[in-house]
RNA sequence: CGGAGGGUAGCGCAGCUCGGUAGCGCGCAGCGUUCGGGACGCUGAGGUCGCGGGUUCGAAUCCCGCCCCUCCGACCA
């Protein structure tokens, strides 16, 4: 566990990988895509999914489970989405020892399942809205994987609602945005841009297409979560159909939502620096680790230590996670780089020292060195830890903000352009042409991640950024994962 | 699937050109001394050299085939 990690703006992808591992947070499974999530990843995870099941629950989604395996003809009944997965899907053919009348896939995305079973469900106006959450794994055949990102089987939770009409399913659409949105900036520091995909970017089957995008240390571009309204297409194709108020059978408008363990991957990439990963506060499994220091305990040094650090983790634990390092054998200092590789925001050093003085030293993740070490009298320990987290969560969002507004361009020209999404995003009025974002994305690298939803209306004159045609709105373009 | 680089102890690597039966650092175990920014000493455990075949008295090393991993592209939450 000793040793540097790759510098993170020398080789970002290197950093990313090494520090996945060594901050023990994931492995790579001996089949090839795939990931095991190690229990300090998997407690990041659980913080994700509580604040975000609360947020579901709060504005009336319920939680149910739907089966991995899918017939193949269900995925098969709605085009679009089997244009769009056929080629990742992961198909079991056996069974029991013989070979299946009709083959399984294993589930890329529950519309289908959950489709079918809306059909049986929804009858009347009555019915509506339903609004239904699952926390589930899914499988993509991906061709290049990487950890938390983009990896062949994958955790997450996907939403899938019916209503009544469009207004209604659009209004889901974007309210579940806005949560998602408000879940990234809030609970994971991070900045995202709320915005609406591109025809050739949106989910196959769907009316429009929502996303959450981030950006990432090394400034490329990372879909956060997406919300998408299905129209009518998936009630068609699944017959969901219900009784209005005037006896006239009518098709549901349904919308599906989705946050996976990709979004581990943006805290790790948003906030991480040299020195490992740095956590945001809330959700940080541990939010603060006392690390014990005393010599041997002839004069009763080890013990008083001990006894002091006892104290103040019983304080804390009302209203902190903190955990105590007791481990015997590894140095102070070792201990100080093992819990900065892992991110903990607050680290509380408790020696000799201390004690004697009824203090404690508070060290700040997110400042480096003795610029974040302070000595804070015992009393005033809960107090200041508790204002310390708070401050460490808003000064990483600030980070990240500004981080991102230095390397986000409004480009005057396609010259410009290019040099833009070299640096990172660029939002230029753009022509609304699938064939123009493909020109663009082969010439640069770059991909058009959204329309952002918030932006000023464009004058009249407005020309494409590359095309020179007539342009309605601004795009984001980047590079992206 | 195209381009590049790799696979030797848990991790990082050397050894391969020039064949002779495997080594270094870290980690791990035990004991002792240490402990306010990655401590040190001694002792020790740990390897079918990615897999299969071939050449040879003898293969980590040479030849053939395959598999896997990482990075850059096409695909993607």
């Amino acid at each position: 566990m000793v040793g540097e990690i790759a510098r993170r703006s020398e080789d970002f992808s290197e950093w990313y990988n090494e520090l996945v591992r060594r901050a023990e947070l994931a492995d790579y499974a001996p089949v090839r895509g795939c990931m095991v999530i190690r229990p300090y990843g998997y407690a990041l995870w659980e913080q994700i999914q509580r604040g975000l099941d609360q947020r579901f629950k709060e504005t009336g989604h319920r939680n149910a489970y739907f089966p991995l395996f899918i017939p193949y003809s269900f995925i098969e009944k709605e085009a679009e989405h089997v244009r769009g997965f056929s080629p990742q899907l992961a198909v079991v053919t056996h069974g029991g020892g013989e070979e299946l009348e009709e083959p399984l896939v294993v589930r890329p995305t529950s519309e289908a399942i959950i489709g079918h079973l809306y059909s049986k469900w929804i009858k009347s106006y009555r019915d509506l809205p339903v609004l239904i959450n699952q926390w589930c794994n899914v499988v993509r055949w991906e061709m290049r994987p990487r950890l938390f990102l983009r990896t062949t089987e994958f955790l997450w939770q996907e939403g899938h609602t019916a209503h009544a009409t469009f207004e209604e399913a659009e209004e889901e659409a974007r309210k579940i945005l806005d949560i998602y949105a408000e879940f990234a900036e809030e609970e994971a520091a991070i900045p995202v841009i709320k915005g609406r995909k591109s025809e050739s970017e949106k989910f196959p089957g769907a009316l429009v297409s929502y996303s959450i995008e981030g950006m990432m240390g090394d400034r490329r571009a990372l879909q956060m979560g997406t919300s998408h309204n299905l129209g009518q297409n998936f009630a068609r194709a699944f017959n969901i159909q219900y009784l209005d108020r005037n006896n006239q059978l009518q098709y549901c408008w349904t919308t599906s939502w989705g946050v996976s363990t990709r979004f581990i991957g943006a805290v790790i990439m948003v906030h991480g620096d040299d020195q490992g990963l740095i956590l945001p506060p809330r959700l940080a499994p541990i939010q603060a680790i006392i690390v014990p220091i005393y010599k041997g305990d002839e004069d009763g040094e080890k013990s008083q230590v001990l006894e002091a650090v006892a104290k103040v983790k019983a304080l804390l634990s009302g209203s902190i996670r903190v955990e105590v390092d007791d481990r015997e054998g590894y140095t102070p200092g070792w201990k100080f780089n093992e819990w900065e590789l892992r991110g903990v925001p607050l680290r509380i050093e408790l020696g000799p020292k201390d004690v004697a003085q009824e203090q404690a030293v508070l060290a700040r993740r997110d400042l480096p060195g003795k610029e974040g070490k302070r000595a804070v009298p015992q009393a005033a320990l809960r107090e200041e830890a508790e204002r310390l987290l708070e401050e460490i969560q808003r000064s990483l969002y600030k980070r990240a903000l500004e981080f991102r507004e230095a390397h986000t361009h409004e480009p005057k020209d396609y010259e410009e352009f290019k040099a833009a999404v070299e640096d990172g995003f660029a939002l230029a009025p753009w022509c609304g042409e699938a064939e123009c974002e493909r020109a663009i994305q082969e010439e640069t690298k770059a991909t058009n991640r959204c329309i952002p939803l918030e932006q000023e209306p464009l004058s009249p004159k407005a020309r494409c950024i590359r095309c020179g045609r007539p342009a309605k709105e601004r795009a984001v373009f980047a590079r992206a994962y």
